[in-house]
RNA sequence: CGGGACGUAGUUCAGUUGGCUAGAACGCUCGCUUUGGGAGCGAGAGGUCGCCAGUUCGAGUCUGGCCGUCCCGACCA
């Protein structure tokens, strides 16, 4: 490809309010422009990049046994109200009439599709297993994208979806996936944490996301400095540590305080430690009742694994005015201790205790009354909570379930691999296979993602120095970037020649023809757009004896001569 | 959805208490010079000042509404 010839060249300014690293360099070096936002032009250097990310992801998943094909765009909506996911997704999903008024979602996400398909083909066991896959366009309407390619509103995914006769089978899929996903990323030249992760709308029992340790990332998580335990914060598990558990449990009394709502204001008031006060936090849930949350004082709830507890897609804090007239308890004097009995006839309050409750004996904590609190408050006998479990947030510097001290981390999520189960097979229709018994049974299900645009935002936030981009061979939109100084008929005859030449060897070559352009400009363009071999015919080139070559990011030249160019490249 | 910032040439920006024909740099086009790390001189093209309404003798500038963009947040008793 000739650069004069090239749509999509270097800009020496771009827009104020493009912050990250990736972003900035992919539209400096005209990869990629803005249409609105979240929605990119993918130019013709970006994408020649995001194909052979394609090409690599394709490779890996053909080798894997996976089969490729697609699906429509648009999605029949009553797919999507089948599995009630126009509800648990509606703040993103986007949906388009027809002529006739049908209504359809934009596919931000394909597992009604391929549930469709399959079951409208009838497969019987020995069909089974199978994982298909498609590349597509996604579209989803952020609440904010952001970072360019890294947050967008309408991207391509290489997503995958696998069908089996029980979960035993699925297993192997799984660890399939997460092989092949391992291999992908490290072809990219990308080092991945797998991290324990939630499935949110997806659906599924547990998740696990390929994340490239980075601070231009969203995903929070947290893992043990030696790799043995790494969990996105929304599920990390910690040990929770007894406090006090020897102490006897002493009679609860009722004291006056007049104190603030916040939990300093008790320790203060007390001066007692903070992880012997009950931490109470009242939400409302989607079915309108109120879900009380216990938690040691020390400890915060975490509101993702509240909502796997209590089994609800969607969870608000109750207001002050309800806390007062709804439950007749007083903000931040909340207490679980007859709480119950005080709420409005006609209301429920569902109370969770997290198990730190456990950890501590003689709470301290409000009295459901203004200015008064409860000293030596236990569980079980002061208290019975409708559920247990772990509704903790992780932190830095607990300890992971086997015992090692944990540290956050932020990364880029690339890839995901959700396991489903019967999530979908048992909310869909038919969604059934004939086994070898010839009765019909629902298909366990997994399903696989990664994102190709994001994946390239995070090899430019991995990859590149001050100069600009340094693309790691495998998705460098050229092999060699050729640059002629100066316009002589004589230097363009030899340039033209190596052009010509790699050309004839299938050498993917950018060459760099444009006149009266300085050297300068030259070098800080292939600097800029970072193609891995530079090579370069001049006038001292050709006094040294034929072309430069030198690699993006190194500093050594090698000089070549013009009739062997090809064999340096290791052709 | 809440808070903040912003919208003027292809891009980045300036534009005074409202005032005359709206500016600069970069980029683009043409000419000459230059050619190893973002060259020089000269000439030129390029604008519905986001949109709509209002105030005014007069609006890029003031007021209201709408649209769009960016950043932060949408997490606690």
């Amino acid at each position: 490809m000739r650069y004069s010839r090239l749509f999509g060249k270097t800009l020496k300014t771009i827009s104020r309010d493009i912050v990250m690293k990736s972003h900035k360099l992919l539209t400096r070096a005209g990869f990629i422009s803005e249409s609105t936002a979240g929605r990119y032009f993918f130019l013709p250097l970006g994408m020649r990049v995001h194909d052979k990310i394609m090409k690599v992801i394709e490779e890996e998943m053909d080798r894997a046994g996976a089969q490729k094909m697609i699906t429509p765009v648009l999605h029949p909506l009553e797919l999507w109200k089948e599995t009630n996911r126009t509800k648990t997704t509606g703040f993103e999903l986007m949906k388009v009439k027809d002529r006739r008024g049908a209504d359809f979602a934009l596919g931000g996400t394909a597992e009604e599709m391929f549930v469709d398909v399959v079951r409208k083909n009838g497969v019987s066991y020995k069909d089974l297993p199978m994982n298909l896959y498609q590349f597509s366009t996604k579209f989803r309407d952020e609440l904010r994208a952001r970072g360019g390619l890294l947050r967008v509103r309408e991207f391509t995914m290489k997503d995958a979806y696998s069908f089996h006769v029980d979960e035993e089978d699925f297993k192997k899929e799984y660890k399939n996936m997460w092989d092949t996903y391992s291999r992908i990323f490290k072809r990219l030249g990308l080092d991945t944490v797998v991290v324990e992760s939630d499935n949110g709308y997806i659906g599924g029992e547990y998740c696990h996301e390929f994340v490239v340790i980075s601070d231009a990332g969203e995903s929070r998580f947290l893992m043990t400095e030696d790799g043995s335990y790494a969990a996105h914060e929304d599920v990390a598990k910690f040990k929770k540590v007894g406090m006090n558990i020897d102490e006897k449990e002493e009679e609860m009394v009722e004291v006056e305080a007049k104190r603030g709502p916040k939990m300093e204001d008790g320790v203060e008031l007390h001066k007692k430690p903070l992880w012997q006060q009950i931490k109470d936090v009242l939400f409302v849930d989607e079915h309108g009742r109120f879900i009380l949350a216990i938690i040691r004082g020390d400890l915060d709830v975490n509101e993702t694994k509240l909502k796997h507890v209590v089994d609800v897609v969607d969870l608000r804090h109750a207001s002050d005015d309800e806390i007062r007239d709804v439950v007749h308890s007083e903000p931040g004097f909340i207490s679980p201790v007859g709480i119950k009995d005080l709420i409005c006839k006609d209301k429920k309050i569902v109370v969770i205790a997290d198990d730190s409750m456990r950890t501590v004996k003689n709470f301290y904590g409000g009295a459901n009354k203004k200015n008064k609190d409860l000293f030596n408050v236990n569980i079980d006998r002061d208290f019975k909570p409708d559920l247990e479990g772990d509704i903790a947030m992780a932190e830095k510097g607990y300890l992971s379930p086997e015992g090692k001290k944990l540290v956050d981390k932020k990364g880029i999520e690339v890839g995901n691999i959700f396991q489903l189960g019967l999530h979908y097979s048992s909310r869909m229709k038919d969604a059934v296979f004939t086994d070898k018994d010839g009765k019909e049974k629902q298909f366990y299900m997994g399903c696989y993602g990664i994102g190709l645009g994001r994946t390239m935002a995070t090899i430019v936030e991995m990859m590149s120095d001050e100069k600009g981009i340094i693309w790691p061979e495998i998705v460098a939109p050229y092999k060699v970037h050729l640059v002629r100084l100066g316009d002589s008929g004589d230097l363009k005859t030899k340039a033209e020649e190596v052009y010509e030449k790699l050309k004839s060897c299938n050498v993917e070559v950018l060459y760099d023809d444009r006149e009266d352009v300085s050297a300068g400009e030259k070098f800080a363009d292939a600097d800029l757009i970072g193609v891995p071999i530079r090579i370069v015919v001049s006038k001292k080139s050709l006094l040294a004896g034929g072309a430069e070559v030198k690699k993006r990011g190194e500093e050594k030249i090698g000089i070549v001569e013009i009739s062997r160019i090809e064999k340096v490249l290791g052709l």
